[in-house]
DNA sequence: GATGAATGAGCTTTCATTCAT
DNA sequence: AATGAATGAAAGCTCATTCAT
């Protein structure tokens, strides 16, 4: 096995480890372990147990930043940006560990590296801002904070990865970007009309809101705490 | 100091210390310091560090519950919904502290709690869903998936919220309340008309989509490396 | 057992373990173990093993300082020196521990407890060079470089000092002071009489210096090799 | 390169390396990195790093053993006396790396290796002492405890060598023969006449003793902690 | 109840040495 | 002979938890 290889089996090793057990759970013995090499081995390759944690995210960012390309307003929008919601997707749901990691493990680990992620949710973030104040100028984008709207869909998105790498059954990718996309399309809520929007009620299939079989405790407490209670506790 | 105040100014102290340094680097020394009480003592409240913490967290889910309403969709639906995303905005954005940990450094910790954590995390998704469903049913809410629904806009709201707290500068919640409003409402993108709605092209405010004026580069990498280079934020 | 007793017991047992390995081989784990209390325990008391080190180094320099008294010319100068030599011989004697760490095994250590050993050993060497000046001054002290003499005078002292720690049987104390005093007073070599000074000899017990039982190769190599070939090699 | 130039490259690198780090801080991999010979390459050489370090050292105790000449009572002693620290003083003030280590940094080792070096101490007094009792019976040495005295002679030649491998600034090697020939030949204490040597009072350059004039404080402590502030040097 | 000294398992990291190539 | 990747024992230090006072 050459160096190389060495340096992948280790990073692989390390990608699982860290991804069933958080980073600080994940110990350097696990690691080695997984790889089957001696503990000395894993210090060969790396400066310390931070830097493969590092490494694993740059390696995923990087993957992120080439998955996802310009918006050109003069050619199919809806494909262009469908696809990059897919691609998107694609990145981290093929990569399920790390993203789990990503989005929930990354903390508690020294200024510097927290620094680094900051910097790239910022820059994530930057970009698809500027793509949405361009898309403004070019007018398929809703006037509005821009910033607001990035942070939102940056959201969105994570959530529903993160739901994803948590859970074993994993939704049909498609649906994740059919569903995205129409929440950016036209949200989801449709009380009434929207100025210069026809109304969308009584369009046929639902019927009129049945004042009715509405919840007779209006302002009902939603108590989470009750609903826990009524789930099985063991496990 | 009778016992509940003492437990009260131990879990203040876990509070701040927590929301500091995050849960890993947040010592139970820390704690009894800013609590100005003996290590011991911690132990006679709380049977462990770990439970500090989740009573912490617990305690924010409960507010969290008593302040989102059921909608009631004979009433006046808009406000309605403002108001409980007004509401959750208003409970996490009163403990950022808490906030910020239960987002991003909630990692690592023994599966046990691990596994609280998602249990909560679905309950809420699950009140949501079943709203957006009832939301449905009456008409109010677009058809479609409504777990993407869910998971969409809590993950838009925990992102939100998430950069509140790591930020020093906070957003105007009502602006935050609407944009997020507007984005379940009407979505942002607005490329062509959606069936049945006329076009919003060249309504007003955004000049003529000028196709021919796209960047001659299309499908131009986004790189993230180019776009950090871009920003002048030193740090 | 209080926690000062417990601290002395901590320095005692370092004490011994740095002395029987000096201070590479001496590890907490033996120090622990010889004070008879948990790993943890020596952390309590001391931040890291370098200050136990220091501490014990600090408190035998103290009490070297505390030992030596400023010489006054009008007195007894002999007696005082005298006094002096025995002071310092007392208190390193003493400690025959520590002294033979101070002397031989505080190397290796960070720079910055390397430059406070220098520090002491200058200042001894200054105050002594100093004292010997006066004594020039005041026509006691025989002209000549008094920063020479004061190194070969500690250097001297070291020596035996170094000697009696490591060796078993100890050189009664008196010996020591009388025979460094004698060789400051005048000196061992006496070839012929030094300019203003009497032949010493003829003055009875020893004959005229016999050049037929010189060694025939004279300018022989005293080989050390030779010698130690001769020395049973075992242990 | 033939394997004694590759084992000779070995040796000065480790002879310069060692001798900036100390025994401990001085890695196997600076050795050979300085070599530039491989890791393994070392151990076709040297058994281990002990090894290399005894090397150096019994090198070092061999050049000694070469440069003393056995003083021959029939010539001019003084010369040859002088001669012989003149030749210690060279040999190791040619190599102040490796005197450096051997007088402070050889601590730590481990027990076979301590003993080695004690043994050749032993073996460099041995002789000394033996010189000495000849010299008593020739009338050139004085009476007296001739172990003490090779004690203290070899202790004011290591302290001194031993200052000038630590400082930058060398002393003039000749100054330094010429001071310790004098400390033997006639020590530097001058309080009053020794019996049988008429008082060197008055001889010259020194002013008359003035008893008066002492310090009020007599006895006063020498207070190494007020020496320091004293001192100007900031460091 | 309150204290805080004591505990010790467990962690990351180092580096002299080995050995397959 | 030469290499340098691999090894793994061992070290210093941390800190949640316990328990005698």
């Amino acid at each position: 096995m050459d160096k190389s290889e060495r340096r992948q089996a280790l990073l692989r090793a390390a990608r699982t480890v860290f991804s069933e057990k958080g980073y600080h759970e994940a110990k350097v013995d696990d690691i080695v372990a997984l790889a089957k090499v001696a503990k000395g081995t894993f210090y060969l390759y790396f400066p310390d147990k931070r830097s493969v944690f590092g490494e694993l995210v740059r390696g995923l960012f990087s993957r992120l930043g080439g998955a996802i390309l310009r918006v050109d307003p003069s050619a199919d929008v809806e494909a262009q940006i469908k696809h990059n919601i897919r691609a998107i997707v694609a990145v981290l749901l093929d990569d399920p560990a790390l993203t789990s990691i990503l989005l929930s493990h990354a903390a508690g680990l020294d200024p510097a590296f927290v620094k680094e992620l900051r910097a790239f949710r910022q820059e994530v973030k930057l970009l698809l801002e500027r793509s949405l104040a361009e898309g403004q100028r070019l007018g398929v984008i809703e006037p509005g904070d821009t910033e607001l709207y990035a942070t939102f869909t940056i959201g969105a998105l994570k959530e529903v990865l993160f739901e994803n790498a948590l859970e074993d059954q994993a939704r049909p990718r498609e649906r994740i970007v059919t569903a995205l996309y129409d929440l950016l399309r036209r949200g989801y809520l449709r009380m009434d009309p929207p100025p210069g929007q026809p109304a969308r009620r009584g369009e046929g299939e639902r019927g009129a809101p049945a004042p009715e079989d509405a919840a007779p405790d209006r302002a009902e407490r939603a108590s989470p705490a009750r609903a826990r209670r009524a789930r099985p506790k063991g496990d």
